[in-house]
DNA sequence: ACAAAAGTGTTAAGAATACACCCATGT
DNA sequence: ACATGGGTGTATTCTTAACACTTTTGT
């Protein structure tokens, strides 16, 4: 059989996530080619032959948008999807990943005009099935955060209880009880409190506090 | 870029439940060539150029096991790993899913010796990266049971709820108490009792149930 | 003194858990 | 009459949800 095997077109695209400003922000690039000329697209690109999927995940970031796949603080497959080809062949299958990080600033590159973090709440019209992805990556994000602390890779290293709660707020999409999420989050005993205040601004300085452990923790009791 | 973009190979690995003997059991397939020719695996096949992964599923499962997709009463698809190739060029990419049915007898096909139903709790030795496939597959169901009625894909259309309750045993793998069962899975509402006894063996008759929808359904208020 | 965000506890309702006996049938 | 699996309720603990005022700071 498998000398007359051809392969599908293989791609690869990337649904990264920041906050900025309180709100949860997603990496789009503007497209410099046909097809989808001119419109927002996720950084997404061919997935060649030898490289495995990270391999190309890590290619096409780096040229698209300028950003390590390095700096990326959580990384997670997504979904693959069956869809349109990059290119006129037609059918193409699609491998998505998502990605979390902090402080990033994408970089102008060759091969595409302003990658920028636009606000998920307020997405313009996207390429290709982008929208679904987009909203699957969020859909996985908001369940992902009640079962585990994978908040630490959207936040610095040393926050305040109400930057954490803001986290929440901004993926989940709503407000939340500021005591009933101080109580609930402590009890989890995910993050301990450090000997260093936050001050800024006219009102009272804020406790800082840090996560106990790097990396992906699971919970067994859920968030939300 | 794309005149020159050569497409990794693509396959298509598949776990299928089936409750045999209030026991779950995967669908493997004894391999008659190199490589692990005589070794235990799943179901899988190469995904050929024009063909999507659910192409690729139905094809490759009717080929090997002669299992008609559409026989299958939930199909899911997993996760797409970077795997070791079938044919000796080295890196592969698999698109992995998860079919879930009842009553059905795998055939033997021209393909493949011995498609057979095995339970998970007592696996053979694994080809490829099988193993950790049919475990990922199996917390997937298990974490899809609780938030949701999927159980109903591993059920007949009319079931008792010792019955019910002996399927979630399976899938957990440990016994659950039979009054909180029966008190917590009726007020999820997912399930009504029908105007049937099911009368077998020297003991009383047990009402039978049937799923209120046909379907997958969704619960906000999760299971176990 | 005031504006601004930080911090803090109690009550009530609902959910989860632990647990043991009687019921209806076939042989 | 007995063996077999079907069926049922209560009390306790834990979790969730609703809710408002005082504290500390900078200006």
């Amino acid at each position: 059989m498998s000398y007359t095997y051809v392969a599908p077109t293989l791609t690869e695209d990337n649904v990264i996530f920041q906050l900025i400003n309180n709100q949860l922000t997603v990496l789009l690039v503007k497209r410099g080619k046909e097809p989808f000329k001119g419109q927002w697209a996720l950084p997404g690109g061919y997935n060649a032959a030898g490289d495995t999927t990270t391999d190309a995940m890590k290619r096409v970031l780096l040229t698209k948008t300028g950003i390590k796949m390095s700096e990326l603080r959580f990384v997670e497959q997504l979904y693959t999807f069956d869809t349109v080809a990059r290119d006129p062949r037609g059918h193409a299958v699609s491998v998505s990943y998502m990605g979390l990080c902090r402080d990033l600033e994408p970089k102008h590159t060759a091969s595409t005009e302003n990658p920028v973090f636009v606000p998920v709440k307020d997405l313009p019209e996207l390429a290709y099935d982008h929208a679904s992805i987009v909203n699957y990556a969020h859909e996985r994000l908001q369940s992902k955060v009640n079962y585990s602390n994978v908040v630490f890779a959207l936040l610095p290293d040393k926050f305040t209880l109400t930057e954490l709660q803001s986290a929440y707020e901004a993926i989940f999409g709503h407000k939340l009880d500021k005591r009933n999420f101080r109580k609930k989050f402590l009890s989890l005993e995910l993050i301990s409190p450090i000997k260093k205040l936050k001050r800024e601004g006219a009102h009272r300085p804020a406790q800082l506090y840090a996560f106990n452990k790097q990396g992906l923790q699971i919970l067994t009791r859920s968030f939300e």
